[in-house]
DNA sequence: TCACAGGTGTGATCTGTGTCACGCTTGTAG
DNA sequence: CTACAAGCGTGACACAGATCACACCTGTGA
């Protein structure tokens, strides 16, 4: 187990700074392996972790015994609430596949305020990009909650990319969605107030989760982050749009309510 | 040759609404042909192709033999200027290589605000999104200047991609790349002022050309749409650096005066 | 049961920027 | 030379939303 090596980030929660201590993992976090490195084969471990990846999209189309060696190549990594798994402008040789927890990828500016890229679950992945263009990590990554991660290092997921037409669709594929969704996100953010901007992450999110409720723990200060704007004003919207019925919200559990207003809210702004 | 067929499309110049008259090209735009359909070959213009094919990074890595299969899959076919080359929410099922002029990736909303994503130039392409994964175009594409396109139909594209792993690395890369600069776009809205983001868009433009200086035709207008500002204070905030010596204006051509300043001004709201 | 952290609600300012409304250049076409 | 379109400069004003400053509520761990 990594120690506390006492890495200090700056970050900001709500309104007062807050300076905290990461682990700062060695070089890009590997340590405990799953059968590698001198270490007996648990065989259960690895049909477990070739399991899992089975069932992320990235390596859908690779067959059992592709995934098993595979699988054999991956480190397993476990991450506490509020660590930085990897750190923006460092250079990256790894790649990163979610098993479970939830992380955020974010941009932090010199005054500690946090812009959220993206929030990642379980069968996410990231960091490929470092891999692909060997430029340095281009956003943070930080644990929400105690996450545990499948490691991979560039040489063996190259080595997979050209070994497999597949794995390279599914990543182009993967790449082409984030970059609509990174520029949908610019329009919105040029093109819509905020209400606007909640009104089209909630829609976004919901659809996620299939239909129109939102399972997840979401909070105002978080929602400010992802559309640019302060908790605040969040808040104020939240409750309009409570009050107007456009959506239910629940202990932790956000439902729209009328889908017809809110996607209009996500238009223009009237 | 297609037709004038009359499609409008709004769009807004600096204050007032104007309403043009675009050519819609038959269904994704195949018209002239280098060598295909049952014309002569001509083989200096295939030749030609070949050689601008080879230039650009996409198809680096693709040795003259089989660009020279490339060129001839390829149709050619001239935009004025204004003309809308692809429309957002389109089903798409080509890919453009931009030979000559320039051209802009545009949002509009519903009110007829634009918010350009993009500004490309000779070698740039455009369209692969739609190829890779089915979905509909993300955006509009308009000529800001007459612009001569070649033009690559999937099923050729994707046998390309198929064929030689190096297109699929340099596509891969390509998309990184965009994604990077996409999400920097994010941060910089949320995180900077109007005159941050001037800053940054400035040295990132001046270093695409190499050193200090844009060689552009950048108007007031042009930049407020892709940092998502009015003219008017994308106006002041230019007049401030010219009068601080930040940068140097000449007829078409803005120069960086002091980098330091201005990489501070892109960084934080001070 | 107390205390405390994390999250939310809400009023009172303050401010960057959008918007409107001009007038002034410059280049280009008739 | 005239006229017209595109682009720029600049003042006045309005307003969305940031910021500040609280009070309150709820869960959790000592």
């Amino acid at each position: 187990m990594p120690t506390a090596v006492g890495w200090i980030c700056k970050s900001r929660s709500d309104k007062h700074f807050t300076w905290n201590t990461f682990d700062r993992p060695p070089s890009d976090g590997y340590v405990s392996a799953t059968s590698h490195s001198g270490f007996p084969a648990d065989h259960s471990v690895i049909a477990q972790t070739t399991d899992f990846l089975a069932s992320i999209p990235l390596f859908r189309g690779l067959d059992r015994d592709e995934l098993a060696k595979f699988g054999d190549l991956v480190r397993e990594r476990s991450y506490p609430k509020g660590s930085v798994i990897l750190f923006q402008d460092d250079p990256g040789d790894s790649l990163f596949v979610l098993r479970t927890g939830r992380v955020k990828v974010v941009l932090i500016g010199e005054d500690g305020r946090e812009v959220i890229l993206g929030v990642l679950e379980a069968g996410a992945h990231f960091g490929e990009l470092a891999l692909i263009d060997d430029q340095p990590r281009s956003a943070h990554v930080i644990a929400m909650e105690d996450a545990q991660l499948l490691i991979l290092r560039r040489e063996d997921f190259r080595r997979r990319v050209d070994a497999s037409p597949s794995v390279a669709w599914a990543l182009l594929q993967e790449l082409s969605n984030r970059l609509r969704r990174a520029d949908e996100k610019i329009g919105g953010l040029v093109l819509l107030d905020v209400p606007g901007r909640i009104a089209r992450l909630l829609l976004d999110l919901a659809q996620e989760g299939g239909g129109a409720t939102i399972d997840k723990v979401l909070t105002h200060q978080t929602i400010a982050q992802m559309i640019g704007a302060s908790r605040e004003t969040v808040s104020r919207a939240m409750k309009d749009f409570q009050e107007t019925g456009l959506i239910l919200v629940e202990r932790r559990r956000i439902s729209i309510g009328n889908r017809e207003s809110l996607e209009k809210r996500a238009q223009v702004r009237v």
